[in-house]
DNA sequence: TAGAACTCGGATAAAGACTGTCCGAGATCA
DNA sequence: TGATCTCGGACAGTCTTTATCCGAGTTCTA
């Protein structure tokens, strides 16, 4: 791993861009698309993201089929689907900043009575994901689907739709 | 570790909160203030919090100086640092979500030449966290020292700084 | 000026999470 | 009814995070 990986901690896990690139896809295909389909499509390790999958399904994203002619797809259209559910779904939804109330700790604590309030820091933190929150909101899987279209000058999501039905 | 916690996966490191609580204690006083002291105060690893107080240090927000009347002090007003800063400083001042350019593989890979731009993906994640880094940017150590204060209803602060002195 | 005590700093182990993989259960079609 | 294909949860490997210790340097005191 290089140096300049290491500053990076932080981190979203490597299956949230695996997660969108797939829901993206899915949204250009009417029929249930396998897992190991995406897997080829997108170059990553099939039962790896197989995984990933199983949790969109559990958070309600995508609808698995089993069988001969099964494979996953979205539950809904792909503008009512937005970034952070797809995010949430495979990263968690819980507070990335979590108060462990050291006030309450020490020579200095303060008593459990007078802390109904969350801490000022914990306020400024949740203050900012709820911003970053916000931005993923308003972002749903139609708009990626349209920017990364329009990028490649409206051939790639015919591309894949082609892909995807000649290789059923 | 409980049920709760293991939803929660885009996680900062845990040092985070005991940076910040140190940045607004030592904001309280004009001398330096030993590792120990501080651990003591907010009831921490007294070896662990030195490490971040170290992250800190190579940052530049606070200066360590050795010997009998060491410790740590912030190397400016508390209202010239931001809680961004801090946060950068312990948990890395890299992306949260790195895209691997998995559009540049499999069979519908897009030639390199083609991708200047980042990825749409990658484009939207970015402006949710430059809308996340926006919001601590905006608060300062003296702002979230002026918060904890007014929450104990003008207590808090000069507590800490009794307790400093009467430690020393 | 020499000694002693106190401080920081990096190097060193243990735990937990993410990454990656496998085989069994269930469903569909012939 | 059988065979084939799919998903689903259970099983190891690697890496990051957590936690700790002891040595190097500095300051005060005698």
């Amino acid at each position: 791993m290089s140096e300049l990986d290491r500053l990076v901690i932080m981190k979203l896990s490597n299956g949230v861009e695996w997660a969108l690139h797939s829901c993206v896809t899915l949204s250009q295909s009417r029929e249930p698309v396998p897992a190991a389909r995406l897997a080829e499509l997108h170059g990553t390790p099939p039962a790896y993201l197989a995984k990933h999958l199983q949790a969109l399904s559990r958070a309600g994203i995508v609808r698995s089929r089993a069988g001969q002619v099964g494979g996953y797809e979205l539950t809904r259209p792909a503008a009512q689907i937005s970034a952070l559910e797809v995010v949430r779904a495979i990263d968690g939804d819980g507070p990335a900043y979590r108060c462990t109330e050291i006030r309450q700790r020490g020579p200095l604590a303060v008593p459990a009575e007078r802390c109904e309030r969350p801490c000022a820091i914990a306020r400024a933190m949740a203050a900012a994901e709820d911003a970053w929150a916000d931005a993923l909101r308003r972002v749903t899987i139609a708009d990626l689907a349209a920017r990364i279209d329009a990028d490649s000058e409206g051939t790639a999501m015919a591309a894949v739709s082609r892909w995807l039905a000649a290789t059923r």
